[in-house]
DNA sequence: CTTTATTTTTAGCCAAGGCTAAACTTTTTA
DNA sequence: TAAAAAGTTTAGCCTTGGCTAAAAATAAAG
């Protein structure tokens, strides 16, 4: 069975992935020290987990995928368990899974994904990993990058930023939110959209963590 | 934030207690050797949490107590949530909240809690600490000790045994089940039993498990 | 193209929680 | 009650996963 930490490290590297993650973006995304990092770095590439190229960066071996696959579809189950079963605030998801992912068995995972009808997204709309890994294709745009006069559908918001999806919240902009951009910032990439008759501001930081879709694809 | 290893540790000296614990039966409930035990018991007890007498044994103090009752309401909510949203197992529940005990938050625990309507036992019948570790008064009879030819409700069986557990499950012996003792074998304390009109024979070793209450105390 | 700044790694330290082997108590037995 | 057995603790070692400070490599700036 593999460590806490060493859980966390592959899904980290997974996540700022796929290209080769800096030590010190990972350091930081971990909270640990850079020094803590390389070390553990060795060590995960000692066990064909990660291929680390010493002053150049770190990713994952397949072996190392997996696993780290593995791990999040464990914490986007638990987000899709916990927001089914408790209704908790979309904030706090995030918390809890993060704690819990690494405390669930494989049956507990098949019995969770099973109660739930093998789902393939979360509350947040990121897709879920299937037991083997696979990711289903993901043909969503980023918000940022969609285009004007057309009826967009929110399919993924952040889950690891409270402020951001605490404006989200407030705005209604969730999975399976419609809205049509209306102009573009060509300065800041600042949007104005419309959602649901209302006009509403969105900072280009944000359109860059929002994906849509333009079809329906329920 | 105690350890997963300080909060079994904690939990463990108070299933054995509220005598002292010998070390060697610690060690043996927690699958380490006995030098671990000591040593641990040593660090536990500069930490307030516990009063080891060398050579003695160890019990926990008031501030350990509280801890090791914290663990035990968690565990046995997680399974009582588990029971009731999954329906896995009655052998199963036990080894998934073991693991996911220590990763429950405050939060989180409060939400099981509320959505279960803050229950007072647990699907093993044991009963459930409250939120500051308060217990409620136990009336209930292990089955060796209770009299014959009277109408018992079961109340609590064991929930760390799966090959009694499985007995126990085809002979449909779980709680609120009904039963009335025909006779008691007196060199060793074997048990005959009425249950639903069937006759079965209980071992000593499991009427030692097994807790029933006189009255239905629903 | 050299100097400075940044990033990364190495070296050495620490605490937690395991282990084994040896020493020491306590209990049991002869 | 002395010797043997059983239980407990101490001593010393190991791995994991942190840390800081110093050294080394790479990137940026003059």
């Amino acid at each position: 069975m593999d460590s806490v930490a060493v859980e966390n490290y592959l899904k980290s590297i997974w996540e700022l992935g796929p290209d080769d993650v800096a030590t010190q973006d990972l350091a930081q995304h971990l909270n640990v020290a850079p020094a803590s990092a390389t070390k553990m770095l060795q060590r995960l590439t000692a066990r064909g987990l990660v291929s680390h190229i010493p002053y150049k960066g770190a990713s994952l071996t397949p072996e190392g995928q997996l696993k780290a696959l593995s791990v999040v579809r464990r914490h986007r189950l638990l987000e899709t368990f916990l927001a089914q079963t408790l209704d908790l605030g979309r904030e706090q998801l995030h918390d809890e899974a993060e704690r819990l992912e690494h405390a669930l068995s494989a049956d507990l995972e098949d019995a969770i994904a099973t109660y739930l009808g093998n789902p393939t997204r979360d509350p947040h709309g990121h897709p879920i990993p299937g037991p083997d890994g696979q990711l289903p294709t993901d043909t969503d745009l980023l918000l940022s990058e969609s285009p004007l006069n057309q009826r967009l559908i929110i399919s993924q918001v952040p889950d690891r930023n409270p402020e951001m999806l605490a404006w989200l919240e407030r705005n209604e902009i969730f999975p399976d939110t419609q809205l049509e951009l209306i102009s573009r910032d060509s300065f800041d990439g600042g949007l104005t959209a419309n959602l649901n008759g209302k006009t509403v501001q969105i900072a280009s930081s944000v359109a860059n963590e929002v994906h849509v879709s333009l079809e329906d694809d329920s």
